[in-house]
DNA sequence: CCTATATGTTGCGTTAAACAAACAATCCAG
DNA sequence: CTGGATTGTTTGTTTAACGCAACATATAGG
């Protein structure tokens, strides 16, 4: 990414904890379906490097990388429902009653919460 | 990313169609607590452009950045069912009885499906 | 309307992501 | 046990992601 962005650098730990699991869950669906990282690489498009950089959750790694990985697996579907604005039961209630199509205008330094 | 990986350049319709509609997700989510772009990036520890792809759904944007937008917008957890192994039935029954820790040999050209 | 703010676009520099080759270590099947 | 494959590590090269500046456009909200 150069410049490497904060949130990679050193992502939360609730993002770090996050792509830690996510790698290993989608190494545990590669070895359940006998696949070797080149294999699965391969299928992908990508090289088995970055295959193995997905199973260790880097941080850095294109989001394509991780979800062809999801794909090739036939796990992708499960992504759908992330972020799904119908669950997502917070937003709707602070949506009020319209819809912009950007955010509200605010003073320069007003920071909220 | 550089080099580009065939999955970036041009992934599989599921994937694009998987980033597009997750990059939708985390605007309406934005929108509907009222934040700007630049509010939002800050508070994850990326540019407003970094932002603005996301919400587009580009490809080679690192996973973290993503994952720190979800972060922010308290919708990370959803991410925690995706490949669940407890969750992936068809790995599950493909599993057989061993877990090995490495794939099985395989001679060298031998392409299964 | 008018204006401040939000969002979109372009170009550039810096820096590391992705690839590949080579080798070591590990694991599994026979 | 052992041979063959998988996985891990290191190093080096290429190239584009990220951030930023500058500008244009769109939108909100008074």
């Amino acid at each position: 990414m150069t410049r490497v962005s904060k949130i990679s650098e050193s992502p939360p730990h609730a993002v770090e904890q996050a792509l830690i699991t996510l790698g290993r869950n989608i190494r545990t669906a590669r070895l359940r379906r006998r696949l070797s990282r080149a294999e699965l690489a391969e299928r992908i498009g990508i090289s088995r490097y970055v295959m193995a950089d997905i199973e260790r959750g880097k941080p850095t790694t294109a989001i394509a990388a991780y979800l062809g990985a999801l794909w090739a697996l036939k796990l992708l579907d499960e992504l759908r429902e992330v972020a799904d604005p119908d669950r997502d039961l917070e937003g709707k209630t602070l949506e009020a009653a319209r819809s912009p199509t950007t955010a509200p205008k605010r003073k320069a330094l007003d920071d909220d919460f």
